[in-house]
DNA sequence: CGTCATTGTGGAATCGATTCCATGGAATCG
DNA sequence: CGATTCCATGGAATCGATTCCACAATGACG
């Protein structure tokens, strides 16, 4: 299956390939009769250009690399939607990489970025600025999404991971929890550290229990919120509430609250984090902390397209917001026996 | 940023670019100091091959292409995690693309799939022949995964849409059920068509009401299984049961049976339609038809690699299997007045 | 009516890697 | 020891599109 080459379409339209190219990249020095052989050898012999000879003649590719932790956390998921949809607008075709929560596969897919030498590379990194010099060094525009590695200079596009955590233990010591279980993310991501930390000041700000017990450090994954679940119910003084710093550890701890018959709400309050539509569907709905994903995935294309304009991209702090649903009622008064 | 070619890489280790490109593809018939000036340059100077130049050369891009109708449709979610999990273990890298259930969206991407000339293709297509005589024309390898279109001759693994449906159906009329309604899939794709004839076929086999009115026509999007919902239970003879033909329906329907405070299990039974996780955790726990996605996808690229070898492909279609949740309960005998 | 821009065109160079072919030197065999 | 194979190597062709450059034809203008 020897494909069509542009010369084919030259011969057949009796021009040279130097024509052929300015009629099918539309250049204006072009007689319409030759725009018309062309155009009707093109449809004939049903040409399609060769992407790999066009770019490595441009310096461009038209194409974008999108580098993301986990397609199956249904934030991922969305933020991919959201990138790409928004890429096509551009022009730019999404090339995607899945690193699996992993830094292995995670510098395995910016080689490959690299070597197919997409235009621009939007990424939600992991680890520090040791794994991301091969990126840093080879100047190739990069803007990151949701997560952040400080220090790079790189453009970021972010939730503002405190203020959300803030509202969420407000909320909770104002319904009167003393005991504040938190699944923590790993401390290798910007949104793990910030928001753990964002937990720790506001519970040390607040009459809330601060000790390191209540803590549990999970990885993103739903597994770990289990696990995180189970160690915290089972301390001595089991926390009242819980909060889990993403959407996949959230799901695996209210599956272990499911499993122990604990019942969300009215035995232990729950606030999970990221807004995706199964949650609202439980019962109790669950109050969450949430993110404007679809804006962020737009913005970071935006920003992108800004830096490959080179015009300098300001960095972004989107707001988080606290949805309050029924999985965080109001105490009831405890009554004496 | 001029990137570093192999001719940099030849001069700086004091030889010729054939011999570098020998060494660097671990041709034998190099010899141990070529070997090592090569590797010396190739870390000092942090060359990386252009894989354009590269595959305009060769004829092989080591890419594959994955085309799904909507990664945020979790069941997909996890197919292109699972796809692109095993195609790494080939040595190949995925190119995603997202239809959004859209056919010109699928069109756009047939072409650009067939521009950058990956090797082959892994698709979720919808609509019939007409929209893919592009693909086909092209000789382009093909696999279809999950959805099906007859007469094309292109090898598929695809669920077994027939008996999980069988299965929910008599499940429902053995618990009593009689007025079972069923939010459809568009019938443009196969999995929407052959649930939907595998439902009228089991209903008219069984004791159940076959009334059409019992049967929505939705579009495999979370609105459409709301509205479907509405339809269903505004019917002035409600159904007592509701069977919804994929994930997303499944959660719009259930989100309106929630606002409208009908309770899932006690006053209608719900059938959802493949396990993720978050069914498991709702209160009683969904019902669903379930298949093993990972190994969907990791069959289509086993699939893919073997057509890609010359190989005959045999279709393979996996089973489905009913769990059973409590979503689905035992109906009461009704207590007469 | 000559000069000068403008426009459409084709030949050939180019992008970066791979690979065919020819060559010289070393190794092997009768 | 001469003939032959084998190996490592460099020069140059190649993949398919874009684009620089040169040139001819046309039109505009003083």
């Amino acid at each position: 299956m020897r494909s069509v080459t542009i010369k084919d379409v030259a011969v057949k339209a009796g021009v040279s390939t130097a024509t052929a190219s300015r009629v099918l990249s539309k250049h204006p020095s072009t007689s319409p009769a030759a725009r018309n052989a062309v155009e009707q050898a093109v449809a004939e012999l049903g040409f399609r250009p060769n992407a790999q000879a066009r770019s490595l003649r441009k310096t461009t590719t038209q194409t974008i690399g999108l580098l993301l932790p986990d397609i199956r956390n249904p934030f991922f998921a969305d933020l991919a939607h959201a990138v790409e949809q928004r890429a096509r607008d551009f022009g730019y075709v999404t090339l995607f990489g899945n690193a699996n929560e992993n830094m292995e596969q995670q510098e395995r897919y910016f080689d490959v970025m690299l070597s197919q030498r997409v235009d621009g590379l939007i990424a939600a990194p992991q680890g520090d600025r040791a794994g991301l010099v091969g990126i840093l060094e080879s100047g190739l525009p990069t803007v990151f999404v949701d997560r952040v590695i400080e220090g790079t200079g790189v453009p970021s596009i972010s939730p503002d991971n405190r203020t959300g955590i803030r509202a969420a233990v407000a909320h909770l010591t104002g319904l009167g929890h003393r005991r504040i279980g938190y699944i923590a993310g790993p401390q290798s991501t910007s949104t793990g550290r910030e928001r753990l930390q964002a937990y720790q000041e506001a519970i040390a700000a607040s009459p809330a229990d601060a000790s390191p017990e209540l803590v549990y450090l999970g990885d993103f994954q739903a597994a770990s919120g289990a696990a995180g679940a189970h160690a915290l119910l089972d301390l001595p003084d089991a926390p009242t509430a819980l909060l889990a710093a993403d959407s996949l550890m959230s799901i695996g701890a209210i599956g272990v609250c499911n499993e122990r018959g604990i019942s969300i709400g009215s035995e232990v309050a729950f606030v999970g984090y990221d807004d995706i539509e199964a949650f609202t569907l439980l019962n109790p709905a669950l109050t969450v902390i949430a993110h404007d994903v679809d804006a962020m995935g737009r913005g970071a294309v935006e920003m992108l397209v800004d830096v490959l304009a080179g015009e300098p991209a300001q960095s972004r702090v989107l707001p988080s917001r606290l949805i309050i649903r029924g999985s965080t009622p109001e105490l009831l008064e405890e009554v004496g026996p």
